[in-house]
DNA sequence: ACGGTTTGGACAACCACGTTGTCGATCCTA
DNA sequence: TAGGATCGACAACGTGGTTGTCCAAACCGT
């Protein structure tokens, strides 16, 4: 006979507290490596700003928030040396957001550490079962490209 | 040979993708059923109010922040109507914070919710996988206990 | 080519959630 | 009983959101 099913409400706070975990290492070893100030929601930022560039408008609707809230993420961005804005040729009333030389490097260690923070579980679990973990959230997640309006969407 | 691994930065963002799903899921639940003004961080201050009710102090220490940041909390809380202050008799410096039947009620459809949510899971994953994630997380996050000032921690 | 609509960005006001610092009142303890 | 710790309240502030307004530029249909 198995043991008892967790309570139902143990599964969030599990998936959380992973998150969290991970995001927590990811910074402390950014913090090690040169990038103490960047905070989680300027990494997912970041991101929505990509390789390309793009417009403070483009990065709200990536990130699922206002183009005023994306506006002000770039401008503390900018404040830090991870981005700048520049006259779009294309359009005289956009900038264009791109990543400095700062922002692509905070890009590229970031996946190292992700990469590192996997092979952590790997060697705790053994890759079926992190697999396994993942195509279960994979199968269970209505969709991808989650809003990240992380602190807006809790509080 | 097996597949590639997915890149390292999806495990989080699948974690966090399950963590919102079911919250999201919950207060869609919560709202129908005449909680609409409930969100997230409110569930879990009332957590840690508890059954028998606490300081705000205690409430702060509870969640991982400072005791003002829980008191304003708990403001906002009476308001809706979900807890009240009242004199604590053994000490005339400190209120004691408790859940009304609306906030107890609020915390019983909450456990309800969940479970139901899990027993999703379970069908689309089975009961097996379920609880695999479930141990692989507990395995791999540092302790229980996680603190959730998540909007401040994450931006 | 023009005129109406859409879009981008700036600015303002506001709210929620967190922080630190201060303060008086109360409690605990040496 | 005196001193230190703790409680709650208040203030000021930072950060991440929101809505609304505005102008200028771009787009598009006639």
């Amino acid at each position: 006979m198995p043991d008892a099913d967790p309570p139902g409400w143990e599964l969030p706070l599990l998936l959380f507290a992973g998150f969290r975990t991970l995001i927590d290492q990811l910074h402390a070893e950014l913090a090690v490596r040169g990038h103490p100030d960047v905070r989680p929601v300027h990494g997912f930022a970041m991101q929505a700003v990509g390789i390309h560039g793009a417009s403070a408008s483009e990065i709200g609707r990536r990130l699922g928030v206002s183009k005023q809230a994306a506006g002000k993420t770039v401008d503390r961005l900018t404040a830090m040396g991870y981005v700048e804005r520049v006259d779009d040729p294309r359009d005289a009333r956009s900038k264009l957001i791109r990543l400095t030389p700062r922002g692509l490097e905070s890009l590229r260690l970031s996946a190292e550490i992700f990469e590192r923070l996997r092979a952590g579980w790997v060697e705790q679990l053994g890759a079926d079962r992190v697999r396994l973990v993942e195509s279960s959230l994979r199968t269970v997640i209505p969709a991808v490209g989650y809003p990240v309006d992380v602190p807006g969407w809790f509080g």
